[in-house]
DNA sequence: CCTTAGCACTCCGTCCTTGGGAGTGCTAGC
DNA sequence: GCTAGCACTCCCAAGGACGGAGTGCTAAGG
């Protein structure tokens, strides 16, 4: 990767290309170019110099005598150099500041769908959005259902009224009735405690002469335990609307559709490009291959982290061709990030 | 819809053009089935006859001097009438077992997905399950957790073990300690109350004197009521891996697929077709424009109800193109639902 | 040295034609 | 009522011609 700087002129041509490309999704020619984008030169000198920018590996010809394209590096330069001031159409604006605010009200949940689905629909690509990360979340309440001896319903309810059940084995319980003080033992431990620390602190109870002789809140703890293991993968992937992806002319090609959707299916894969976000301040590209997932060859995403600066939460995104709208769809995901960082703010 | 009883040897020639189109999704000519079925007669016969079968209706011509393919009526009389006895291969035997087994000891939700997956994966369609219906869902147990001052997450177990939990505006509700209250009320009236009767329980226990003069209490009903209205939409609908359509070749064209997926997405269309066969009895099987919803063309559904016979829970089966192997399809989802019954008694 | 006009060339996509294959309907004979 | 034979229809794939869009190169001009 050497850091190639362009020259004034043959940076406007490129970014003409990637413009235009981006618009009509075909490649595209130098008398056009000139025609379209005034650029007062003539179509021989476009030429010229988009065969500069095809040696150094910005453009790139689908074959012999057809126009040029963007190859992954192109638009990686237009991202890095090119793009115009972020600014979004105020319709834009509002129909993201609608979607967010319409569920609002409601829980989590609801929230970050909502937000994927929105955002799917006023980019017209997919929209992904990642739950906050165990980390942020704050134990707030426990209750224990005995759903027949020696099975346990777990529910655990965070502060920001996420609810997560699972069903645990625990032959020796036998009656509602210990359960209900195992719930309130419970309780009283965690309440306010960081979900990542509950265990650290379950720990520590053992050791607590109490519960050494009381074998009902030894048990208490080892239910709590296993409640909140292998939970880690906490963060839950929202896609909006999937199905929008095919107004895109790539995506026509059935093979091509098939292996995007196999990606959302497989959410894993979803939360290791975004999680990336998490940590790194502002906006992230990935564009094309840059992205470490095989699967997503010819695919773009741009993501950024959504809760308070000093605190990330989740991450929030956009997936789509790499011909995208960079700059709009950059500033799509800033603004929603924006709004739902404010939304959970309320929440 | 006339009841039409075909002869012997026109049925024979029906069912086998019908066998032959399922196998190669090509239009079956009148030379290659004598060859391949062993019919006894001439091509020439098989010609008049299909000509009879055409004009009845049960076969249909792409283009003159093309091979035949059934229609809708013509998979409806090979379903009514020509179905080989139902005998299900033992390896998919095998492969449905132990998918449903797998996911047998964990919760519902579990439980009904894999079993969705698992019928798509061995009919190569889309399988379908629909939770069990609010009717025969019980009253377990029930949580009320302040989120803050006047909103009240209320979380909702039934005996299955399922988890349903919203959140309710209560701007009365101050502290936790006056939800515990609430909540050891509301769970003592509602034991083993199925939900269905629940509100009624509820609007009966309004009158009570007691409750007349304890605000907490007429606080607690109202929430309770809350809590389970608007859930009638109870059935819950699982799609099992819809990216096996793809394995069809009608469904190589995007628009058909488009059409399909919306579908999938749209639960309630889904909902609306196998609820019918909650009711019925034995498998239901809808060919192309039987079925209600216009973007269905082209696709049946072959479903069932699960449960006890005297007792139907919900339903499930798969989709698909028309051109499906229905007896393998029907013996398949008779299967499936008996294992699944089966799992539930066991829950 | 950079720019540009001109020109020959390349490649794609479309349209048309052609020929073979698969299948039918009809007729006449058994 | 069945069947062999035959003429006919239609699709589809392959081949060829052609126009369009675009390029690269060369040579001339600033």
């Amino acid at each position: 990767m050497t850091e190639t700087t362009l020259r004034d002129r043959d940076a406007r041509i490129l970014g003409a290309v990637v413009d235009e490309f981006v618009q009509t999704a075909e490649p595209v020619g130098s008398r056009n170019l000139v025609k379209k984008y005034r650029l007062e030169i003539s179509p021989a000198t476009v030429r010229n110099v988009m065969a500069d920018l095809e040696e150094m590996g910005f453009l790139y010809q689908p074959h012999t005598s057809a126009g040029r394209q963007p190859t992954d590096q192109g638009y990686r330069y237009y991202v890095d150099h090119l793009l115009p001031g972020p600014s979004l159409p105020s319709g834009q604006r509002r129909r993201l500041r609608q979607g967010i605010r319409d569920a609002d009200l409601d829980a989590l949940e609801t929230l970050l769908e909502a937000t994927s689905r929105v955002l799917s629909r006023v980019a017209h690509q997919v929209g992904l959005v990642v739950a906050p990360r165990i980390e942020v979340r704050v134990f707030r309440h426990v209750d224990l259902v005995l759903l027949r001896p020696g099975r346990v319903l777990v529910i655990l309810v965070t502060r920001s009224g996420v609810v997560h059940h699972r069903v645990v084995e625990a032959p020796e319980v036998r009656s509602q009735a210990e359960l209900e003080k195992m719930t309130n033992y419970l309780n009283g431990l965690l309440e306010g405690v960081p979900l990542v620390a509950v265990r650290e602190r379950i720990l520590a109870e053992m050791e607590n002469e109490r519960v050494q002789y009381d074998r009902l809140l030894r048990q208490a703890l080892e239910l709590g335990s296993q409640a909140v293991g292998g939970d880690e993968g906490g963060g839950q992937v929202y896609v909006g609307e999937p199905l929008r992806i095919l107004e895109q002319p790539e995506f026509q090609d059935v093979e091509k559709m098939r292996q995007l959707f196999e990606a959302f299916e497989r959410k894993g894969i979803l939360l290791r490009i975004l999680d990336r976000a998490v940590e790194a301040p502002g906006v992230q590209v990935s564009i094309g291959t840059e992205n470490p997932v095989a699967d997503l060859q010819g695919c773009s995403v741009v993501a950024t982290a959504y809760g308070r600066d000093d605190r990330p939460m989740g991450a929030l995104g956009v997936i789509g061709p790499t011909r995208m709208p960079y700059g709009e769809v950059i500033a799509l995901v800033e603004y929603a990030a924006r709004l739902l960082g404010q939304a959970l703010e309320r929440l």
